[in-house]
Formats: C-alpha cells, structure tokens, sequence
DNA sequence: AGTGCGATTGACT
DNA sequence: GTCAATCGCACTA
C-alpha cells in the first residue's frame, strides 16, 4: 500500500510559492541518518509572500543576514530561531532573488517514531509533529540546515513523493502573526487529526 | 548601544 | 482556556 518515496528534483516542483504550499501536502519530508530515518507526511503549511503586500514574510524589507537564504532558487531550506527556542522550516518557493518560502507547520508521522518520541521528550504521537516547532524537533532538524538544497542528489534531508493520496485541501489565515493577518495564505490536509491550529480554522 | 518584538511551546488554572 | 519563558534579530539613535 505505502509506496516508498523517491526524491523530488526542483524541476519536480511548481515554481510558484502559493501552488508550492498547496502541492507539498501529502508529499514526504524525510531525514536520513546512518542508523535510519525519519519520515512524515506533510499536513499543513503557509506561503509567505514576496508580492509586495506580505509584511509578515521576513524577506518582506530586502535581504539581511537572517533572511538570506530565503533568496535562494526554489527548493532550498530556510530554517530560523523563533521566541528564542523554536527553530522552523521553510522551503523556499521562487527563482533565485525574489524571497518567498513555505512554512511546514505539522506532519504526519510515519517511519522512525520511536526516534522522534526520544527527540520531543514525549510518547504522545500526536504531539510528536503538530506545529512548525515540535515538527523540526522531532526530525532533528536545526540551524545547521539553513541554506541546504533539498532538491540536491545527496541531501540527507529531502523532499519525497506522496506515500499515499491527499485529501481534500482547506485554507484559513496564518496562524500566529499580527501583519497581513487576514490573507488566506494556510494550507491544511482537511480532517487530518496530525495538523496544529485551533480547531475552528481547520474546517 | 539600547530596545521591542515575535511564523511558539509547555505548564498551569 | 490563560500566560510566561527566552533570545536573536531588525530597527532606532
């Protein structure tokens, strides 16, 4: 039934953030190790702009020293420190220079659990990925990842086809930020029990 | 050099 | 449901 995922190219992926937020779900993020790997099934996720009217996409004043990454080609890691303890993921989404990224926010987890529950400090599967935070904390993935292609032949982080088909798609608002607030720029596996958010936007 | 503020989380009532 | 922790960054001066 689940069919193992191979990796995809850049060319593999739309060259638009929004159709690229809404295509990454259901699609596989996997971390691979020597002893094994992580892999969950994208759930929900958030485009961050570079139209000129997103003052919440950290690329939206030009490029500075935390941001840079954001300017790369499509399918590159953006990874920051947020509230000084999260770190989060994006996958940037545009041509080389524009600045625009999806933000993975929840996963379903699906190989190396016992792995993640040792990562988060929890047994509880379905606190494991729920939420962009607790997402790159159970699949071991930090600072050190800013910047890497994961489109590239050899990452050990990358983005793989779907195991399974995805469900019907729902957008709400972004969660979490004051700017630009009301842009229905969140995207969600409707009915997945995996996906963080109140429980109101995800109808 | 100082300051205000988050693309959040976990603990607690 | 509420709320504080925590710190790097961008902005002001």
């Amino acid at each position: 039934m689940a069919a193992p995922p191979h990796r995809l190219t850049r060319a593999d992926l739309p060259a638009d953030t929004v159709t690229l937020a809404r295509w990454l779900l259901g699609k596989s993020l996997v971390h691979a190790f020597p002893e094994g790997r992580l892999l969950g099934r994208i759930v929900e996720t958030e485009a961050y702009l570079a139209d000129g009217q997103d003052p919440a996409n950290h690329a939206f004043r030009g490029p500075t020293h935390r941001n840079q990454a954001m300017f790369f080609d499509r399918g590159h890691a953006y990874v920051y420190q947020a509230y000084g303890l999260s770190h989060l993921l994006n996958v940037t989404g545009e041509a080389p220079g524009i600045g625009a990224a999806v933000l993975l926010r929840a996963m379903e987890p699906l190989e190396g659990l016992p792995l993640m529950a040792h990562h988060r400090r929890t047994d509880r599967a379905f606190d494991l990925a729920r939420g962009p935070g607790r997402l790159t904390q159970a699949m071991r993935i930090g600072p050190a990842h800013n910047g890497l292609d994961l489109c590239s032949e050899t990452s050990p982080l990358w983005l793989g086809t779907a195991m399974r088909e995805t469900g019907e798609i729902g957008t709400s608002v972004r969660i979490g930020i004051a700017k630009a607030a009301l842009r229905p720029l969140r995207f969600y596996e409707r009915g997945s029990p995996w996906v963080s958010g109140p429980g109101q936007l995800n109808r």
